[in-house]
DNA sequence: CTTAGCACTCTCTGTCTAAGAGTGCTAACA
DNA sequence: TGTTAGCACTCTTAGACAGAGAGTGCTAAG
């Protein structure tokens, strides 16, 4: 038997499985079930059905006498093809915008309390990434110097989004060079993405012989040096005392596992770089392509955008055992605002 | 019998129960010190001892029948007249040499770079915190104009370290305007620290009638924007994941105060500020007023400096059961060369 | 003051039992 | 043919209990 052979009992038996082991963590009895669904079915029926259910793979018993728990492909069927999404009331929304923070601060910090707002408001240790820099668009850039051969680099978005760097350039490099420089670079590539810019860059110094040829080596190094591969992306989480509250996870070991892949961030990255051009709400589920430290939990991602450009992936981590309902609104909903917001 | 009564004998072995403690988290047999200090001294002496030594609150023990564990007193009379500091070997700190992070980021990166590096060499959590802003000195100011009325403040401090924050003003302000601001802040108070400025500007803008009054309302204004009262603490953590290792923290309920004490910052932020003149190491041990999630904590800490001047603080947290010996001196070493590298 | 001996206390582990939850199967029913 | 009631069966959980072991406190002797 297949998934696809779901007829409507199977289906809502199902459903209320999952939503029932979702709300109790408890494994879910026939009776439960009988209980919950209000129909006059009885509790042998229904077991009927939990033993296609378990051959289908879609639930099963931690021992013989015991009531049954949802399969990843259970959750996942849930979540494709049964799951009533809980829209947010308007009054969760004007929560959300009442709680949002201002946007006179630095884009790190601004989505920081993002995160954090969702984790209070989800209840679920919240993550986010943002490819910041290689995609951000270009309007202006600064050199401030700092000492003979330290500069700040300030490159600022048509959004009045800034990014800064500290680097360091092996030579002495004075104001008026920096200004030049600056000037060259404004001139040539406003309103272009970063690494469209590198790009042109590396064609013009092969081809250019003229005055122009020491102004380019010099700006594409600092900005190699600035934005270039040794950027380390970086993961944001917060609200990682949620994640120690969950019953499933009431084992130090458990925990230990989950936290390494935190501070490793390795993990989170790789599943977040999968879906960066995926439109709309992504979920992972258990071992679906989760490492094996967080194999135990559910991911729910979304990408945020600046016009139509990615820009960046926030999204909560818990248990398999999510309010998958209730959660997947949020995210959608932050992320959208977040969109939104980045263009004013 | 108070404390300055322990005569040698009961010193050393008050040190091998707290030795043997921080070794295996078993409580300390009468046996297992007989057999550690290699005297010809018998188990029933050591008993006899150890009754004393209740008696002055130094251990306890849990039953009746069970070994003893040490108090936060005895953790305390330990680090302040026991301990032999277990100074880093040269290899040691050539190890940290060499893992120290270049100095080519701006001051947040380096700091968590330093945390995660005593992080990874101590085995333990580590802490930070950085007052960052009102102790600066001031070298130069620069403003870059973002939108009409946002601007991005960078403030550079002698020694080239970099702190900028992005500003929103309420009204417009222009590019030649900010350079007026810019040149006169400049010229007014470099070498100075923040809060100076600060009080001087506040001085002066009751005192001024001349032409100077709208630019000094102004650059106050702004830098009371920039680095103001709503300016929050930052507290840093890195290898959280090692607290989750200690054998007397497998247990989510403590976890999870633990990390809400992280989480809150307000706790650990407190501890850190009441010693901010002090020199040299710090360790609060258990109840020590540390609040009630992290009772079951030490804390070893110690600030770091630009010329003399208080710049930020590092530490440990970990089980009060801490190898102190060794801790101690990699916080030590730590600060230090962090004051040092400061100053290049 | 130190130590050996010994009874005592408490924990820990394993075993056992009874209760309870929940199932699987079967036979009867609609 | 699908549904249901009944019932035996399985497994978990909690509590009680016993025996072993660890470690102590006390006492009396060195």
């Amino acid at each position: 038997m297949v998934v696809t052979d779901l007829n409507k009992r199977r289906k809502k038996i199902l459903q209320a499985i999952v939503e029932l082991y979702i709300e109790t963590a408890v494994p879910v009895s026939s009776q439960a079930i009988a209980q919950r669904l209000r129909w006059r079915i009885s509790a042998a029926t229904i077991r009927n059905v939990m033993a296609e259910l378990i051959e289908m793979d879609l639930i099963w018993q931690p021992h013989t006498s015991a009531g049954r728990i949802p399969t990843d492909k259970a959750y996942r069927y849930y979540i494709d093809s049964l799951l009533e999404l809980e829209q947010l009331t308007s009054q969760e929304k004007e929560f959300i915008e009442s709680q949002y923070p201002a946007r006179n601060e630095a884009f790190e910090e601004l989505l920081k309390e993002i995160l954090r707002l969702l984790s209070s408001f989800s209840g679920y240790t919240t993550v986010a990434f943002s490819s910041g820099l290689t995609r951000i668009l270009f309007k202006k850039l600064e050199f401030v110097s700092l000492q003979t051969s330290k500069l700040l680099v300030v490159l600022i978005s048509p959004e009045g989004l800034v990014k800064t760097t500290v680097v360091q350039v092996p030579y002495k490099i004075e104001q008026p060079e920096l200004l030049k420089i600056a000037r060259f670079l404004n001139a040539q590539f406003e309103g272009l993405a970063l690494d469209e810019i590198k790009e042109r860059l590396s064609l013009q110094v092969l081809n250019t012989q003229d005055a122009f040829f020491h102004i380019l080596r010099k700006a594409t190094q600092i900005l190699e040096l600035a934005f270039g591969g040794l950027q380390k992306d970086e993961l944001y989480l917060e609200g990682t005392s949620c994640i120690l509250k969950q019953p499933e996870f009431q084992n130090a070991q458990k925990l230990q596992a989950i936290f390494r892949a935190f501070e490793k961030q390795e993990p989170l990255l790789s599943i977040i770089k999968r879906g960066l051009d995926v439109d709309g709400v992504r979920v992972y589920i258990g071992k679906e392509g989760l490492c094996e430290d967080i194999q135990e939990c559910s991911l729910v991602l979304s990408n945020f955008k600046i016009e139509d450009r990615y820009f960046g992936t926030l999204g909560v981590i818990g248990p398999r055992r999510m309010c998958y309902a209730k959660v997947i609104s949020a995210v959608d909903y932050m992320a959208d605002i977040l969109s939104q917001r980045l263009l004013i």
